[in-house]
DNA sequence: CAAGCACGGATTGGATACAATCCAAAAAAA
DNA sequence: TTTTTTTGGATTGTATCCAATCCGTGCTTG
């Protein structure tokens, strides 16, 4: 089941293919991004290479400067503590405001991610596990009614080093363990509760990170 | 002093301006932004409009579905609760971050600032009462050095119906009044005090907001 | 008569071409 | 030698052109 990513517009995946040069350190930070150098590597024109770069600017991957192109943004310690606490206010919030608008379909739906990534941990397939953590993550707050921060939730969701690939392996299990008493709070119908184990479940994915780097 | 904005690209003029348009109502929301249009409109090619249009979907003014364009968000009383909402919050988080960090230059600046808003209130001018309180806000947070929550509140600063006209008049004078109290939070080093002060100044100006859209 | 299909206009997405701007190094002047 | 000017290459910003996609209308066909 592997799943091919399937892309509307060749700008969507330019997108993708630079921010994961930028994860991989390819283009490290501080660097200039040449519109020509990146349009050349990827085969493409430079006007999706723009549009690209307009995205991660939006996601704070990168900044521009009138007529002097797009930089990589740098990842001090500070930037990836600030991420996640940022991450996590904003996600406790939305969840906390979307679990009472979650149908039954829903919560199975969650039970059978969270089965998955059991398996996946035995598996150790990490790509799938990041995959269905998104699913589960982006589906906990569906039921919240409020758009902006629902968007910008989803741009550090999908937009922040979950692949950061050392990370993973030691947390996976440790994180569904959580992931499992959130379906918990949700039975028994508790938004504070369900909110500050999101909040926790984020902050710790933090302080793991950062230790990693150290 | 009339001072006349400048502009590096041409692309930030037309998105300054589609945003006016869309603030004044020319476009309203859910309305689908034809690009050709919008190019003929303002006298550019549709290029510079492109890369509007996707500054502005950062913004979260339009929304772009592939293949069918831009389309104008719309605008319910429940979004404007949700915008003033986030914006306390994050505010709130980064002056109090900032404070310690502002130097004896910022806040004289700041005090001049206010002293100038008054000066606006006479004068009854209020395109230069926006732009002195968004440069207010903006240097109240100058000193935090949280880069993606400083450009989140910038967003929302320069990016939000701090235009909406009906508003403004009635509001200057307590804003202001609420200025002059942050000033004092400063001088007594009371970060949490300030926060509390931005937060609550926020909060009114959206409630003030949602009656008058009533 | 209804459902599906094909065609065409409208509009967006992408490529190429050209103009404006910046920056650094070399040349000229003090 | 130091400062200013100029000049050219590199890179971004904008315009124009072409291709891909969408969507509605009218025709065909069962």
């Amino acid at each position: 089941m592997n799943q091919v990513k399937e892309f509307h517009t060749l700008q969507e995946k330019v997108t993708d293919m630079i921010r994961e040069s930028i994860f991989t350190q390819v283009y490290k930070p501080g660097e200039r991004l040449i519109q020509d150098e990146l349009a050349a590597r990827f085969g493409v024109s430079r006007m999706p290479v723009r549009e690209a770069l307009r995205c991660l600017e939006r996601e704070g991957l990168v900044a521009f400067l009138p007529h002097k192109g797009a930089q990589v943004i740098g990842f001090r310690r500070e930037d990836i503590e600030e991420l996640y606490y940022l991450r996590a206010l904003l996600e406790g919030i939305t969840v906390q405001k979307s679990m009472n608008f979650l149908t039954k379909k829903d919560r199975t739906e969650l039970n059978t991610l969270v089965e998955k990534m059991d398996q996946d941990i035995d598996n150790n397939d990490m790509d799938s596990f990041i995959t269905h953590n998104h699913q589960f993550h982006m589906l906990l707050q569906k039921g919240c009614n409020w758009k902006k921060i629902k968007l910008l939730t989803k741009e550090f969701i999908e937009g922040y080093p979950a692949h950061v690939p050392s990370l993973i392996p030691k947390t996976m299990f440790v994180s569904n363990e959580e992931h499992k008493q959130m379906l918990r709070a949700l039975e028994l119908k508790d938004p504070i509760m369900l909110r500050q184990l999101v909040e926790n479940h984020i902050m710790r994915a933090g302080n793991a990170l950062t230790q990693v780097i150290e």
